[in-house]
DNA sequence: AATTAATTTAGAATTATTCTAATTACACTT
DNA sequence: AAGTGTAATTAGAATAATTCTAAATTAATT
């Protein structure tokens, strides 16, 4: 649960670049999604957060996640109304929910994608962000039964 | 709040196939959310629904967009946690959610586009469903003050 | 050390949605 | 036409994720 050199400078820089401070309880929050990739809920990382700063509220588990969303250092992710999950994948990708056993998977995506999808958005229409979710279930292609 | 009888015929072929009944209230609902294509939320549909239904309840409007996304006649459009919106846009398009007034766009795109972002799946992976969700702003080009 | 502003905290409040149990509507049989 | 069974509707309670509120803590600055 700690953040390589190399990420704590990208952590503190994204911060302080909105006038937000690089705070104990944001840095564990931030480290734990990173070195855990698999697109936990606030609830999720509450539990997590616990185990090692026993002391942290559930509304800072909150509040932090906003701020790091805000600093673009996590992104958040959606799924039809269940709880919002959170990735640190900032590469171009999709999100492709397992509708059996819920788990998401990330799917790397050309660039060229999104570009060629924001070309045809009228051209007043500004996208800040693009997310792209696939809804479905996984083939087990191992089975020669 | 009348179908037309070709959507009639749809209406009806579509329950039936999953053995559901063409009722009152579900027709009323689809005919609100065919007729006024803006995305409205199930607590606007049940707003509108009262007008010339008063009797319908907001546990009806929730059980009736199910069976109606259940049967494919519309599908059901979400941001971040904002309440579901319904679409009854059933071509390959896209969402765009305009941040400053919160309306949502329909953005058509070419069925190409959805097939070269499948191809990009791992082969066992089966979408069933494939939502394209843009957030940002909308530019008025038209000042040139 | 005192002051200030930002952050964290606990718990209450909110809100969209789902659940529950009772009622109603409708198709099918007698 | 009355009775039966199943599905749909209804009102209101319950749920659950998130946000809000106000007090306490922390950190930086004078």
């Amino acid at each position: 649960m700690q953040l390589t050199p190399a990420y704590k400078t990208i952590f503190k820089k994204a911060l302080e670049k909105s006038s937000l401070k690089p705070t104990k309880q944001r840095e564990h929050i931030f480290s734990l999604i990173l070195n855990k990739k698999d697109h936990p809920t606030a609830d999720e990382i509450f539990t997590r957060s616990r185990e090692t700063m026993p002391s942290i509220s559930l509304a800072t588990v909150y509040n932090c996640l906003e701020t790091l969303v805000e600093s673009g250092l996590i992104r958040q992710v959606n799924f039809e109304r269940e709880s919002t999950r959170y990735c640190p994948n900032l590469k171009p990708h999709a999100h492709f929910h397992c509708k059996e056993t819920g788990a998401i998977y990330d799917v790397d995506l050309p660039a060229s994608l999104f570009n060629s999808l924001k070309k045809h958005l009228p051209k007043n229409f500004e996208p800040e962000q693009i997310d792209i979710n696939c809804n479905g279930s996984i083939h087990n292609t191992n089975n020669h039964s």
